[in-house]
DNA sequence: TATTTGTATTATGATATATGATACAAAAAC
DNA sequence: GTTTTTGTATCATATATCATAATACAAATA
């Protein structure tokens, strides 16, 4: 779990770390019930503020990726979410991501081609991680 | 071409607008020679301010969606981009977009499903504008 | 000449972002 | 029972972003 921010992009520090938290639950590296670093671990070991992580933290809490009991710390938890709210959702962000690709010259073809390779990469990274 | 921007939402309303243009021209409501109104008209539509349009305008143009001629206005032109550098922006953010849908507990299937729709719906809607 | 185009400038205010220092309750570790 | 560790609340501060407002300008059109 490598934790990188560019702290001059313009896209603000704990949205960048909430999203690298979501990736590495995503690829794996992060498992379900495992802990993630304290507060001040993090903000340690990514060279920023405490009150940014907890921030971050609280994100995650409220988006339902992790669950925070005081006395263990923050744990890796994905709850499941309403299909119908889900998909749409998710339609929303899709359909403005295929206009600005398709507009810049993607095919369908090469947008699916990318999407399953993400698929991929993610199963197999899920499935490792139990090994 | 109806634009609706939410000023409650925590998404910038110039951010807003540029989505909202981006889809228009993805849905083909909005098609390639086709001019945009003044940033005047815009501004006293959307019921915002000239120089938000402007900057929006301005994004637009250093996107490469349209061109922006001085006697003319803005006028619809979206430009190709080299694939790699797209297949690039484009995998980063499917990336992320999928590792939160799948750990809410979308299917692979239902966002391929989904996505079809989206390709089959902007197909059509471009095929209808040229009719 | 008067109007319309995008745009530059300057100012203002509200909100967002990030840091810093300090403190607290609750639980765990010793 | 004391110390440490946990997330979190609070207060202050600094900077950046967002949005508006009022003008003004050059270039082109009507």
């Amino acid at each position: 779990m490598f934790i990188e921010l560019n702290t001059a992009s313009s896209i603000p520090i704990y949205t960048q770390l909430r999203n690298q938290i979501v990736l590495g639950i995503g690829r794996g590296e992060l498992k379900t019930g495992e802990h993630l670093p304290t507060v001040r671990q993090m903000a340690e070991a990514a060279g920023i503020n405490v009150m940014t992580v907890n921030k971050v933290y609280a994100i995650l809490r409220a988006e339902g990726f992790i669950e925070i009991d005081r006395r263990h710390g923050a744990v890796v938890c994905p709850r499941k979410e309403n299909a119908e709210a889900l998909q749409e959702k998710c339609s929303a962000q899709l359909e403005l991501l295929i206009a600005e690709s398709s507009l810049k010259g993607m095919s369908r073809e090469s947008f699916f081609a990318i999407c399953g390779e993400i698929f991929d990469r993610q199963q197999t990274a899920a499935e490792n991680a139990f090994l």
